[in-house]
DNA sequence: AATGAATGAGGCTTCATTCAT
DNA sequence: GATGAATGAAGCCTCATTCAT
């Protein structure tokens, strides 16, 4: 008699609150979301959603984390395939872009809601800014150990290049009409390249813009 | 017996409104402030507050626009002293890195609470994001016109030189010991005027972060 | 032991917020109805009404629209009883100043505040008139077609005796002592008989005005 | 030196803030009409219309009672004319008539508003109403006196009377296509005849509906 | 575990009225 | 007489959270 494990039930309950919470923090942003809301998208009800969790605000933090942790994961997997210092952080560069690409909604999530939340949030968002400067600074540091790169300093050149990176994801998330983020690549990683002073050989030919291809505007 | 002009004395307590709102939101960000909150900054009532501005979004965005027109023209007069086209954009760095250095409620304002406010102000805060990159865009097409710099995407460069600036703003911003913002200056002029394709003796030489003087990590 | 249902008790609940709002609409208008009013006369909380109803303007809408139902239906019923055409229509008119007089109140919510609650409303409250006095029009024209009494203009007599009867029962309710609304039967009842052509052996005698039982007076 | 009359130079501005009050509340209804719509309608201030008024019900109470004259005045010179009892009831229906057809927002103001003015102005309004209807008794009980028409009890149905005028003029302030209220007057004049029991030769032929101008119809 | 009803604090806005000038 | 700025009491509605079942 095949009873559901209990666990794995509630599990997925838990699970699909947090899907729905997802998808609507980064659609409507936090403050807009009610727990209403998601207890309709979860199919469940208000009374559900805190069994499962104490506050509305444990809810986005939970998400904030473990977003966090699936796309740092996926930036150290794309790092590890490669072992000269410039081409770690270029892989670094390409897997944020790629990830976003393909997940739009995660990327509204982590960079785009994190101050809608409120002053509440701030720390937690500090946090997460800081990781992904941190993880790139590292990678700075390597090149700057293996003389890739100059001397410099990388927490300051750390935090533009997230700065950097941030912004054009966050542009072309609010893009009315996107193209495609990874036609931004090439440009980007010229720029954040040669920003650490990587050598001209190595970073290349200087991409110019391709015409119909304009990094979007933002409409109206 | 000078009597107070009527428009002058409207105009000042229109004023005290717009000024205790403006610290209000830096503060505590659009949405935890309530119009309340204003009123009694501002020594007014509710209603007087509804004399002046129809609505709290209305006040917001009053603040945003003037806030930025203030630090496009402080830029503005800060490029028109130089010719040279890179020593345009130094300038231009340098202007918003000291502006925000003493201001930084402005700063507070202008590119942290924006998304706080919510849906509504996202079409306000990209056109707030690509009037600064646009005028970053003007400064690096005049310098790539000069031959100071390669030819290049200067529609991707300027979002990320702007990202770039923005996030070394708002960590200063929100670090509990914030330093001094403008010992980021020399690095991050490096790292941007690198990053455009200066030649190397333009730069000069790269700063390495001085002890003690590290730029600010996130509490906590 | 047995337990309500929740159902039932959700419904218990809603309908003490129905007759709460019932009876203060009628009594101060809808304008001069507060939410809370209506929440306290319904020992409830404010979050509670708007649980069961999505606005003030909703809870009214109802209200007149099963009020008005309910009307109609009594009115259906008491002239099914009856088969020739004018004894129709004098069931009719007996059976609103009958329910009328036993429901002061139903009156008053019914035909008196309908303007009270501003512009959203006259849409409602035309095709509540209108369904009554198509109501009567279709009784004057089965006794139009049974010969019952000659052809004329149905739409326009009913619109008047639709008037006539409101105005009656209106001039009651505000009175400061309103005596027995069913007192004015004989006479309306003449008066719209006749006003139809009605042959004057059906109509019958015409009552005379019994002294100490006129029609109310407006105080003051 | 033709200084202006201070008084009279008062009146105007007095009389302008009457005007514009009439048709705001005619068009918005009086709890939908801010006092500042009437100063902006007026060309004056807010303060300005306290000077003259001392609360915005003493405009609409003032505005009441003036338009309440005018229409009496115009009905009594209108049945002044005839000598007849019968024909001076006809008068007075067909001036009631006339006049609102060329004063809508009169009509409206008078008639329908008068409950949206909520709780304080229902004896005022039931003054104006009984006025009206013992105008009518007037006539009605000289058509008895005269033997143009059987004793009846000339109380209710002369409130009847109104109310079947009322009716009629409401309806067609509020339908979309009005058409001319003029049409009706045949068949009402024939219903309120032959409901007072004016003998069928005084009464004429009963009018049927013109085909194409049938009274209009609540839309929607 | 889950539900849905209930709570109540708090938010934004309106508006009649007052008042200094 | 007139103006427009200011007041403050309501008013309607939202929503995170709690609770009986």
């Amino acid at each position: 008699m095949a009873r559901i494990d209990p666990t794995e039930q509630s599990r997925s309950r838990r699970e699909r609150i947090l899907d729905a919470a997802f998808s609507a923090f980064a659609t409507r942003g936090y403050r807009d979301t009610a727990v209403d809301d998601i207890a309709d998208a979860a199919e469940t009800s208000k009374g559900g959603i805190y069994f499962h969790f104490k506050t509305k605000e444990a809810i986005f933090r939970e998400l904030m984390d473990t977003t966090a942790d699936k796309l740092v994961g996926k930036v150290e997997r794309a790092v590890a395939t490669e072992t000269e210092p410039v081409a770690k952080a270029e892989a670094a560069i390409h897997a944020v872009l790629a990830t976003f690409a393909g997940h739009r909604t995660m990327a509204r999530l982590l960079f785009l809601d994190t101050m809608g939340a409120g002053r509440v949030f701030q720390a937690e968002t500090q946090q997460l800014h800081e990781r992904f400067s941190r993880l790139i600074q590292g990678y700075l540091d390597e090149a700057v150990a293996a003389d890739a790169v100059p001397p410099m300093d990388t927490r300051i050149t750390s935090v533009a290049w997230f700065g950097a990176i941030n912004e054009v994801v966050a542009r072309w998330l609010l893009a009315d009409k996107p193209g495609r983020l990874e036609d931004a690549y090439p440009s980007l990683r010229a720029m954040l390249l040669r920003s650490a002073g990587v050598a001209a050989e190595r970073v290349g030919e200087i991409p110019l813009p391709v015409p119909g291809h304009e990094f979007p505007d933002s409409a109206r």
